[in-house]
DNA sequence: GCCGTTTTCGGCCCGACTGTTTTCAGTCG
């Protein structure tokens, strides 16, 4: 018995895709691959325990074949389907597929005619000018896939959507602010909120396209050109960032924004449905078979045209939304404006910059109702953790606060407790019985292994005073896995005991990731979007949080910021009750 | 290889751009 991530069974089935694309096999038989794979990658739940119950080809896009690899990779790990492909396609040969502008058909020609079979030998060749004597290949290839190279050697693979997201909306409102453009929206991952990106999409419309593509080349964000057309110019912005302006007239725009959007397979399927309706969709128009045309300038009239209700961005991608849509069954997706309560601020008791007067206006302003102030518990000593003398000392100034605050704030006597590598909380029981709100995180031992560490969760959202798990992973984006934590079983406890589970909207942080937060929606759990604010100005990072709600289906009614201050209160008191 | 309120067999999305080409193949999103 063999155990895998779903990512790592992604990743093997996407190896299998590659290999047999520089093979040569048939395409739709390689697509099938890709489909499993990305399936698994959207998999909540673990593999393993689907594979338990029998269940594999209840998978989107695992049928009997497939399910038997993945039966086999977990009873042998090993998988002899891939180990003969191997023998006859050397596996080095997939990292060559990484280079920009290399595809299969250009790895199969570089491995047959010059025997090359990895990225070192890749570049070998490439320097000494021998790629250019293959058919096919010129100077300009050449240096191009050296440059390829070269990129891929200094490039962080994906974006964090933080770093992302400010220069794109730069870029959009750059666009809207140019003469001769009627509308610009971001497109991609980007528009879809994504926690990582691989390039900045943009599409704008503009009757002088001309114009804008060398208006856009001379921004001063971007540093070099990678190609320039008059619909689509590809750039690389500064920080080697590559980003992307397509640009239509605006009578195409709806088309066009839709299907820079993406998810890929989200308009894979629109198109599937367009087809069977007896019309091709493309970026441009609908296209009919007496040979009519139709062009739409909005995306609703797209999603109008097959049929269904405009579908948020956030949530197209292929995870069931357009069979939702088809039943007007769409969620009705939180949107910032309805969160009333932020409850995971830190202040100077702890490492935040700013007093809790300051925080306070400061959730004021924002239309908050009810602010917790949760600083470290003692332990974190990186942090300023707080003694419980500490916590009593700050009960007095908190209560200031509210007093100066009226019912314009509530505020909620609150900790971010650690939990300790044996499981243990940091602070005594009635100590965490003192407090309106508990935070549980993880910040340290997060490599111990998947048993020890789930212990630890458990223990924690199993213990009475418990309201929150704090940024349950603990996984930094991009550089830091988390947690290796046996997620089924975090959820099984928390919906024992109604505790809820942070989505932290730090874009270091989005923890729980847009997947797992779908899964404990399912499972009837409830979830907190927080800050984690350690300043007023990082109240603004709930845009990120709210972006990743909607990407895991979460209504208002799901998240226990969003409601009034009165069921807030209720439910921390019912907790509190059961404790006693 | 997957999948089915048309189908268990025969489909499976579409077009732009680039480079190396005299009409097209490969790559990308």
């Amino acid at each position: 018995m063999h155990t895998y991530t779903n990512a790592e069974l992604a990743g093997i089935f996407q190896t299998i895709a590659d290999l047999l694309e520089i093979k040569g096999e048939n395409i739709y038989k390689i697509l099938a691959y890709r489909r499993a794979a990305e399936s698994l990658n959207n998999l909540a739940e673990n593999v393993n325990d689907v594979a338990q119950r029998g269940e594999l080809q209840a998978i989107p896009g695992v049928g009997k074949a497939i399910a038997d690899k993945i039966s086999e990779l977990i009873d042998t790990g090993r998988l002899q389907f891939l180990d003969n492909l191997s023998e006859e396609v050397p596996l080095s040969l997939v990292e060559l597929l990484r280079v920009p502008d290399l595809g299969p058909k250009k790895a199969a020609l570089f491995w047959k005619k010059a025997g090359i079979t990895s990225l070192p030998e890749l570049e070998e060749a490439a320097r000494r000018g021998k790629l250019r004597e293959l058919p096919g290949v010129g100077e300009k290839s050449e240096a191009r896939i050296l440059a390829g190279i070269e990129a891929l050697a200094h490039r962080t693979t994906r974006i964090p959507l933080g770093r992302a997201y400010p220069l794109g909306k730069q870029l959009v409102e750059w666009l809207r602010s140019q003469p001769g453009i009627a509308s610009a929206e971001l497109a991609g991952s980007l528009r879809r909120m994504r926690e990582t990106i691989g390039d900045i999409d943009l599409v704008a419309a503009t009757e002088n396209p001309q114009r804008i593509m060398a208006a856009f080349i001379e921004h001063p964000l971007v540093e070099k050109v990678y190609a320039q057309g008059v619909t689509k110019t590809s750039v690389e912005l500064r920080g080697g960032i590559p980003a992307q302006l397509w640009l239509h007239p605006p009578a195409e725009f709806g088309t066009a924004l839709q299907y820079a959007t993406g998810s890929k397979e989200h308009s894979v399927r629109l198109r599937e449905i367009a087809q069977d309706q007896g019309f091709s969709l493309s970026d441009r128009s609908l296209l009919f078979p007496d040979g009519k045309e139709v062009f739409l300038g909005t995306e609703a009239e797209v999603y109008a045209a097959v049929g269904l209700p405009w579908i948020p961005p956030e949530i197209r991608e292929d995870r069931g939304e357009i069979q939702a849509a088809k039943k007007g069954q769409l969620p009705d997706l939180v949107e910032p404006g309805d969160i009333l309560a932020e409850l995971h601020t830190h202040s100077t008791w702890s490492d935040g910059q700013a007093s809790i007067r300051e925080m306070a206006v400061a959730a004021r302003e924002r239309g908050y109702k009810v602010l917790a102030i949760t600083d470290h518990s003692a332990s974190l000593g990186i942090a300023g953790g707080m003694t419980a003398e500490d916590l009593r000392r700050r009960k007095v100034e908190i209560d200031q606060v509210q007093a100066e605050m009226g019912d314009t704030l509530q505020l909620l006597q609150g900790a971010e407790v650690e939990i300790l590598a044996d499981g243990r909380l940091d602070y005594p029981d009635d100590v965490l019985a003192g407090l309106d709100i508990v935070i549980a995180s993880l910040h340290t031992g997060l490599r111990q292994g998947r048993e020890a560490a789930t212990r630890r969760v458990v223990s924690a959202i199993q213990n009475p005073h418990v309201d929150i798990l704090g940024h349950p992973t603990g996984r930094l984006i991009p550089e830091r896995e988390g947690a290796d934590l046996d997620m089924e079983a975090v959820f099984s406890a928390a919906r024992q005991s109604g505790t809820a589970l942070e989505l932290n909207a730090n874009p270091a942080r989005l923890d729980l990731s847009d997947v797992y937060a779908r899964r404990a929606k399912e499972l009837g759990i409830p979830l907190s979007v927080n800050t984690d604010a350690h300043a007023p100005d990082q109240y603004s990072l709930l845009f990120y949080g709210v972006a990743t709600a909607r990407r895991a289906w979460l209504e208002p009614q799901d998240i226990l910021n969003c409601w009034e201050p009165g069921q807030l209160r209720a439910w921390l008191r019912a907790r509190g009750e059961k404790r006693a």
